[in-house]
DNA sequence: ATAATTAGGTTTATAATGTAAACCAATTTA
DNA sequence: TAAATTGGTTTACATTATAAACCTAATTAT
């Protein structure tokens, strides 16, 4: 009985999301329709490559959606968020409390 | 004004409790005045080899302090959190609710 | 008594990850 | 036209996580 309550204590959590940038981008994406990687760029903190990196794994995993395009003249990478990638988001936040006791 | 929002929204995780297993080990000890190596194990379903060396990054962090010990004639392991410990894991969990919108 | 097994770990080697630095192409400014 | 800026990507390096191998002492079986 003991053991049961124990093999459910702390749930493993998603190696992709259990990363501080991947985290924030995902963060932010769950609270806004889109955003482009200037926007990510600036919120995150990030340098470009890391956030590149990030992106380009997430997208990998189906949680975002990429989508490179242009404003005007200029490249612009817009981002957002798939079903997938919520669901992903919300069992590691479920997953996550149990570390935190909240 | 909006760019003071912006600077505070995601705050640096501590990278020694960023981690899934040392994050393991210091909710338990959190919550109970001391473990041992195999109470630690059997718990989190650590191998022995990644537990041992993460034990260690936490007491090198003095984030636990850790004794050993006998307890009859065979070795014991016991751990402890101590005051830096738990203020690092309060900090932590604070910073993640930026995350997570909790 | 000694050989094999188990307990309780640590050390070491490898694989996976995170990150910054260097780089590139296009555009804009001097 | 040269220099600087924008919007990224690629590459190389450092850190981390993990498992496998190992070690010592104690216990159990022969």
């Amino acid at each position: 009985m003991l053991e049961k309550e124990v093999s459910i204590m702390f749930k493993s959590l998603d190696p992709l999301l259990h990363s501080e940038l991947r985290l924030a981008v995902m963060s932010i994406l769950i609270s806004v329709e889109e955003a482009d990687f200037v926007y990510l760029k600036e919120q995150t903190k990030a340098t470009s490559g890391n956030l590149s990196v990030q992106i380009e794994k997430l997208s990998e995993a189906g949680y975002i959606d990429v989508e490179r395009g242009f404003q005007g003249k200029r490249t612009r990478t817009v981002c957002r968020k798939t079903e997938k990638g919520v669901e992903a988001f919300q069992k590691y936040v479920e997953a996550l409390k149990g570390y935190l006791s909240l």
